[in-house]
DNA sequence: GTATATGATGTAATAACATAACATTCAATG
DNA sequence: CATTGAATGTTATGTTATTACATCATATAC
């Protein structure tokens, strides 16, 4: 799991896109909501975002650590485990508990519970919206009068381009 | 997360039911449903999915090793990991991702696509139907042309007794 | 501008979770 | 009873995550 990028192609979420656009426009929501917020994006903090952001997939903390020592400089694992979670608490990130992997916001700064539909052949992470599904699991919960914090939904499946193929 | 139940209530899932009636009921269902499958229920199976029964929340793989060797039949790690996949790979539990954690199904043999609501003050664990949440994931992975092969849906929050507590 | 408080980072050590690999045993079938 | 395949026993190690404490930076009060 810590290892390279294997030679899977890279899907970009389903759609290719431009991402070096891409790419800055998150980080610049980013750096904009801290602004907002009074919360420091400090360099570590910044370059992680932006390792996330720079491969669009799902990476482990060890991964993050691991390019960070490919970029001279190297890090213990607590500095990951720290930028990460600065990130995740704020939605500028969340974590995928299925992978034990992190994956930078599509949506930072806004509100959303998100959905995460993860391609078991490409490794492709989206993160969708479905307001739907939240709704109906706030409800289920209500039924049974329990108060929900917090939620992971996570699809694991083909994503459409890996459907086609005959791979996996 | 490895240690023993901690102080608190042990809420058996919101409602307090008879607990050694649950256990059997449901120790004889997946007996039942192995029977029909042609599948083996083992000694060390059936002791790891009683054990999960009994203690009807969620326990991690450790947590269980550290049961059998309670009971005097201690095991290594592979032996409790491998009794876990045989009981989830069938539907007789469940693991929590959020949790790396692993609790007795609630309707084993029965289709269900489960929800699962923890609660962070008492660490009980309910297994809900929730079908309409499926129904909405399904809908909104199908917009995006994702095929679904599995899904994990956890809520983390506080169930009907811990919300009116004081605690956390 | 210096002292103090707070938050962020550096580092070492270790805890917690999980699997690979291979030997051995058991149970079913021919 | 020989063969085969599944299950288990065991060692070792890989992977993920945290605790604890030292150090450094930044902001505020005085």
């Amino acid at each position: 799991m810590s290892s390279k990028p294997d030679a899977a192609p890279q899907p970009v979420a389903f759609n290719s896109h431009d991402h070096g656009r891409c790419v800055r426009k998150a980080a610049a929501e980013v750096e904009a909501a801290c602004a907002d917020q009074n919360l420091r994006l400090t360099p570590i903090r910044r370059r992680v975002l932006e390792i996330l952001l720079e491969e669009h997939r799902a990476l482990g903390a060890y991964d993050v650590l691991d390019r960070l020592a490919e970029e001279g400089q190297p890090a213990h694992p607590p500095v990951a485990y720290r930028a990460l979670e600065f990130l995740v608490s704020h939605g500028f990130a969340h974590k995928l508990e299925r992978m034990n992997a992190f994956v930078a916001c599509a949506h930072p700064g806004a509100e959303h519970r998100p959905v995460f539909l993860i391609c078991s052949a490409c490794n492709a992470v989206a993160e969708d919206a479905a307001a739907g599904v939240g709704a109906a699991l706030g409800q289920a919960a209500g039924a049974v009068g329990f108060a929900i914090a917090n939620a992971a939904i996570e699809a694991e499946g083909l994503c459409p381009g890996c459907r086609g193929d005959a791979a996996i």
